[in-house]
DNA sequence: AATTCATTAAAACGTTTGTTTGAATCATAC
DNA sequence: GTATGATTCAAACAAACGTTTTAATGAATT
């Protein structure tokens, strides 16, 4: 066998990949060194060459292993909610809960990671690493097409574009709720060091707000 | 004269600054190197730690260059809303445009890199570099506490805690809608290549939805 | 015209970076 | 037991990193 994780061969390559994202979660891409990385894992520095080809090839692997369950989810929850509707539009606070929800109970995942792997998630949608984005584009795109469908049958009465900036917004209120050390942890101290249980319902019910907000009038056109 | 940004030493200063906030903002500050940075701005390379000192130095001289004048501003706007309230209690939604308008203002501003500094700004909030956490910290806290007080008596019958959520929640909106580059972005194409006038009315619409949504139920309180 | 001090310039400093090499080690199949 | 193929290991690679050094340049003061 060559690849695939086998039974020892897994224990290795797993025990970086678990290394890597706590890593890459507190320094970020650039600073993670390979020499970082394997001394966590307690593995040789060639193991990552050997294993992933590349560090960058790492970084991706690391994405992958975690993001393809998570939409995998995120879509499974939507399939239920049409399947239930019957051709019905859904309401859109259970579209909303399919897609952030999904990804805040894997957040709430302390021990597993979940919630390490969703920090460095939300760091990463503003770090322009090229390569990167381009792959989270490729293993997004799928999920976020049909979200965005659903929403706009859920909401026929508020234009596409409309509905485009608020998922926006509410993507940007996630990340930052789960991966942010805004200005506000700084000074107050983080004020989560409570059970991130709590995040949820109130993140939710800002979102919802947020989403069902009276439209900005049109304004001068310009 | 020894530092201050006299006649012709501020040139080589100033272009370093301008060079260094926008390939921190393209690469980050790790992936930014000072030959990166001393060749963008056409300087010697040697310039950047007569200059400032070192590279960590120069970060920190990057951001005091424009927070505080962001700052300034805020703190300014909410001093007219409370002259003209005369001890009376401002509408939130005021509050919220002092803070969140002013720096979508300077992010409106292109030309002048307040647009660039903008996108720097959000990208640090998840970028955990602990020396320049601090430094955040320390500029944001006297806003940030004034803020929070204008918040507090404007809306007497909210927790306060619920309202440190709502902040943090508009902080990760407003960050994301201009620094990040979520799956959003990069499935549907960017999709603010119109002018970026559009974000502003549509984000505080949306903040002030989310600000205001009902409470989320309480829950098992666990 | 000579002196002084801030600035710029080119070159080199010692580390650290990601990656590669070639031998040692292991488990499995013959 | 011997051979095979995958994995681990220590060591080294060139390249890039932030910083320092020493000399050249510039403009102002004496």
């Amino acid at each position: 066998m060559s690849e695939p994780a086998g039974k020892t061969t897994g224990d290795t390559r797993s025990r970086i990949l678990d290394a890597a994202e706590v890593l890459f979660m507190d320094h970020g891409f650039d600073g993670t060194s390979m020499r970082m990385i394997t001394s966590r894992a307690a593995v040789n520095l060639a193991a990552v060459n050997y294993h992933f080809g590349s560090k960058e090839l790492l970084i991706q692997e690391v994405f992958r292993r975690r993001l393809t369950d998570l939409n995998k989810a995120r879509l499974a929850a939507l399939d239920v909610l049409e399947a239930e509707a019957c051709e019905a539009p859904i309401k859109p606070s259970r579209i909303v809960d399919a897609f952030f929800g999904t990804a805040l109970r894997m957040a709430a995942d302390v021990e597993g990671g979940g919630h390490t792997f969703m920090c460095l998630l939300g760091r990463t949608y503003t770090e322009p690493n090229e390569f990167v984005r381009q792959f989270l584009a490729e293993e997004y795109a799928e999920c976020v097409e049909r979200f965005l469908a659903a929403l706009y049958r859920a909401l026929p009465e508020v234009e596409r574009k409309e509905i485009l900036w608020r998922f926006h917004f509410m993507m940007g209120a996630m990340s930052y709720a789960i991966a942010g050390t805004d200005a506000l942890q700084l000074v107050t101290g983080k004020f989560d060091d409570e059970d991130p249980s709590q995040l949820a319902p109130r993140l939710m019910s800002f979102l919802l707000g947020g989403l069902r907000s009276p439209l900005a009038e049109a304004g001068p056109p310009k």
